[in-house]
DNA sequence: GGCTTTGTTTTATA
DNA sequence: GTATAAAACAAAGC
């Protein structure tokens, strides 16, 4: 799923192929895609103009776009932003495309349709989802460990749920979370009140640096994720318990369990992890 | 055709 | 208002 390192792939790929290049035309063919503003507007607002930058904040993608606008992308479970020649067919699964000044197009593909796209005023990110109450990037200068202890404070639920709410930091997702754990050594269903201080500063630690390496894999392709040039990521072949489940633990060697925990599976090692 | 998948929102409760 | 947990929702693949 795109997570931070998928969503900060595709963001890296976005600036090599499409910055500085101008919308010529926009064809949407899903329309519920588009949360908002209405379809027609959408259209008009991207009519002609220039891609600026792009910027990642969470999962959210951030197109800069000519005239104070701020193209926000949300792929969801399933969503793929690719950089195809406009001459190849489009398939069942492509919903929008954003035809380019340079026989490319940026095309929206979503099996599942849950990806959103919004087109906002810069800084006005109200109509954009859950993007103006998200917690913090966790790979900023600002966010500390002192910052990450500040936050712990006076939360009782477990951590796995904890880690995947947005709104208490932005970007894991179900399988960074669980590979936070595991690095961490502490149990999904330890609740945040319950880490001692050597925990908060391990899990800090396991995050940030599981963060970073699957950034440098360039993602985990392990059912739908593909960059901007359709290529794969390598984290896949780096995980320790996501999807891992039966198999041995890299370290104890005792099996990988999966259960349900806050609703999500969850894959830990009952062993390594207290 | 029911189950599974996950990211997010909604709802209910304390 | 805030924290929490559970449920709901999105839709397609198998």
């Amino acid at each position: 799923m795109p997570e931070l390192p998928e969503v900060e792939t595709i963001v890296t790929g976005l600036r090599e192929l499409v910055v500085g290049h101008i919308i010529n035309k926009v064809i949407i063919r899903e329309e519920k895609i588009i949360a908002f503003p209405e379809v027609k507007e959408f259209e008009k607002e991207l009519y002609e103009k220039d891609i600026i930058s792009v910027d990642r904040r969470g999962k959210y993608i951030l197109l800069r776009i000519e005239g104070n606008k701020t193209l926000v992308v949300h792929l969801r479970m399933t969503g793929r932003l690719l950089v195809k020649p406009q001459k190849l067919e489009y398939d069942k699964h492509t919903h929008v495309i954003f035809k380019l000044n340079n026989d490319f197009d940026l095309r929206f593909h979503n099996v599942r349709k849950f990806g959103r796209m919004y087109l906002v005023d810069s800084g006005d990110y109200g109509p954009a989802g859950g993007l103006a109450t998200l917690g913090p990037e966790p790979l900023s200068d600002a966010f500390t460990l002192e910052e990450f202890k500040k936050q712990l404070k006076n939360r009782r639920t477990n951590i796995k749920s904890l880690l995947l709410n947005q709104k208490f930091l932005a970007g894991l997702g179900n399988i960074y979370t669980d590979e936070a754990l595991f690095r961490a050594k502490i149990s999904p269903y330890r609740t945040a009140d319950t880490l001692t201080e050597n925990e908060k500063m391990d899990l800090y630690t396991a995050i940030r640096s599981v963060l970073k390496s699957g950034v440098d894999s360039g993602g985990t392709s392990f059912s739908d994720y593909l960059n901007i040039k359709g290529e794969k990521g390598n984290f896949q072949n780096k995980l320790k318990v996501y999807q891992r489940e039966g198999k041995k633990c890299s370290i104890c060697g005792h099996e990988i369990k999966k259960d349900k925990v806050a609703g999500r599976g969850t894959h830990y090692c009952s062993t390594c992890q207290k």
